[in-house]
RNA sequence: GGAGAGGUGGCAGAGUGGUUGAAUGUACCUGACUCGAAAUCAGGCUUACCGCAAGGUAACGGGGGUUCGAAUCCCCCCCUCUCCGCCA
């Protein structure tokens, strides 16, 4: 949720910002106007109901002492103001729910420094790790090197077909090594999150209620996004719950409606989960392979921190997340979002693009971002300040990785000309000493 | 699935229509006493909003209703706990 005092305080400059960098209108005179009727009638509401409640106090006085004369004197004074309060505060509502609804709808204010840009091609590269390795034969994409693996009698490693059968499109079954890599790597990044990076591991609820999206910002706007499960309640109707799309979604929840005690922050937290996406609007786009996926895992990390923490944090947890792709020796590049390309709660973005040899380009494979109170304000996830003041906290959260996309890295960039993969060296713990898919 | 109990301030726990934003205990903060601590005593101690201020308004799980007045009465919902049944 938009912070309603840099509107208040600093209307025209957030408003020339905003239009500059995200291209969003704030209607400045629309929103005076709303903020003067507001005030005028919370001051009006105000009176009425001081008005109303000390008559009252004055006829239980009244009825205690026994003097019914005054009580029915008072009686008959207030008669008619509970119908006058009752019209004020509808329409103090009616006006705060407008205020409201337009705060809601507003994307985050991006940082200052971040770069101007309408789409992805007007991120700014910040950094290149590792050198793209060259092939003396045809590199195969993830898809050719998958089928082509057998796992025996139960077929492809890399199963689309039996996938759309069971499910339909943008779904996947692994088997054989290739299901155990996966496996693998959830665990590697897990592991390394925990041991090395001291983050709290964590499991949650797949599935969550609808006050949960809106703490995230996936609701109201995003509906589409996100997979519906109707349970029934107790008086036998139906209310919708939903599938996570991220473990951000459980995981920065925990602090919904909540005062931290300040002493705990920073928390680190990570969660090895699915996410499902419906990803309505992506028809056409990434259809081959497992690059796009209505259903994918992730390990993700999650910080609450303080506000004046929580720029260096998002530098750490960007380091974590390219730590895991150093490890495992893939070569990626770190790109700093434009304000075109950054999604809406998001103050400050870096994505993690790793090298993807089939399709010659880098692609996305983390995405971390600094929300700041942008999603604590519409939580009510607080801490205590130094001043002892109740403020909202930060909340940041990124890949640690997409576990799919990981896998379809290795492969391509693991690939041998004979079309097994080798098997990176830190995940061969996980796979009982295992070097070579093939 | 069946039966019952309950949701009040950081925590515990009173409060069943009126000067109760809320007794009491505890935790916490300040001061006194002390070499220091403990104990004891005194004071303070919910949050959001409006207001230059004085002060005011709202909030007792959430929403609606009755009433001049609701933590308290009525309706709906959510959640927690206990017992039985079922179950990965």
């Amino acid at each position: 949720m938009f912070d309603i005092n840099l509107l208040r305080n600093d209307l025209q400059a957030t408003a020339d910002w905003m239009k500059k960098s995200r291209g969003f209108s704030i209607d400045v005179a629309a929103f005076e106007a709303l903020e003067a009727e507001r005030k005028a009638l919370q001051i009006q509401t105000q009176e009425l109901q001081q008005q109303r409640n000390a008559l009252s106090k004055a006829v239980g006085q009244a009825k205690a002492q026994k003097d019914d004369v005054k009580a029915s004197q008072l009686l008959a004074e207030v008669a008619a103001v509970p119908e006058k309060v009752k019209a004020n505060e509808l329409a103090l509502s009616a006006v705060q729910e407008r205020v409201n609804t337009m705060l809601l709808t507003m994307p985050n204010i991006p940082q200052p420094g971040t770069p101007l840009g309408k789409d992805s091609d007007d991120n700014v590269e910040a950094r290149r790790w590792g050198t793209p390795k060259s092939f003396d034969f045809e590199v195969k994409d993830h898809v050719a090197i998958g089928e082509a693996l057998s796992a025996g009698g139960a077929g492809m490693q890399l199963d689309f077909e039996t996938a759309a059968k069971l499910s339909g499109a943008r779904f996947v079954v692994m088997k054989g090594q290739l299901a155990r890599m996966h496996r693998a790597l959830a665990q590697f990044m897990l592991d390394t999150h925990v041991n090395e990076h001291g983050m709290t591991e964590c499991y949650v609820p797949y599935i969550v209620n609808a006050d949960s999206m809106m703490g995230t910002g996936q609701l109201p706007k995003f509906e589409d996004d996100l997979f519906k499960v109707p349970m029934a309640t107790d008086d036998g109707t139906v209310k919708n719950r939903y599938l996570i799309p991220t473990s951000e979604v459980s995981l920065t929840n925990f602090v919904r409606d909540s005062i931290v005690a300040a002493d705990t922050l920073p928390l680190r937290l990570t969660a090895h989960t699915p996410c499902f996406r419906s990803e309505a609007g992506s028809a056409g786009r990434d259809t081959r392979g497992m690059i796009r996926q209505h259903q994918f895992d992730k390990v993700e990390m999650v910080y609450i921190s303080k506000p004046e923490d929580s720029d260096a944090l998002l530098e750490e947890m960007v380091g974590f997340a390219e730590k895991i792709l150093q490890k495992l020796e893939l070569p990626y590049r770190v790109v700093r979002l434009c304000t075109g390309d950054m999604g809406a709660g998001s103050a400050k973005t870096y994505d993690l693009e790793v090298w993807l040899p089939a399709q010659n380009t880098y692609r996305e494979i983390s995405s971390c971002s600094n929300i700041e109170a942008f999603q604590a304000r519409r939580m009510g996830a607080r801490y205590k300040n130094a001043a002892g003041k109740n403020e909202p906290v930060h909340t940041l959260n990124g890949s640690g990785l997409a576990v799919g996309r990981t896998l379809v890295a290795i492969m391509e960039n693991y690939q041998n000309a004979d079309g097994s993969v080798t098997v990176p060296e830190v995940l061969r713990g996980y796979m009982g000493g295992l070097a070579t898919l093939a």
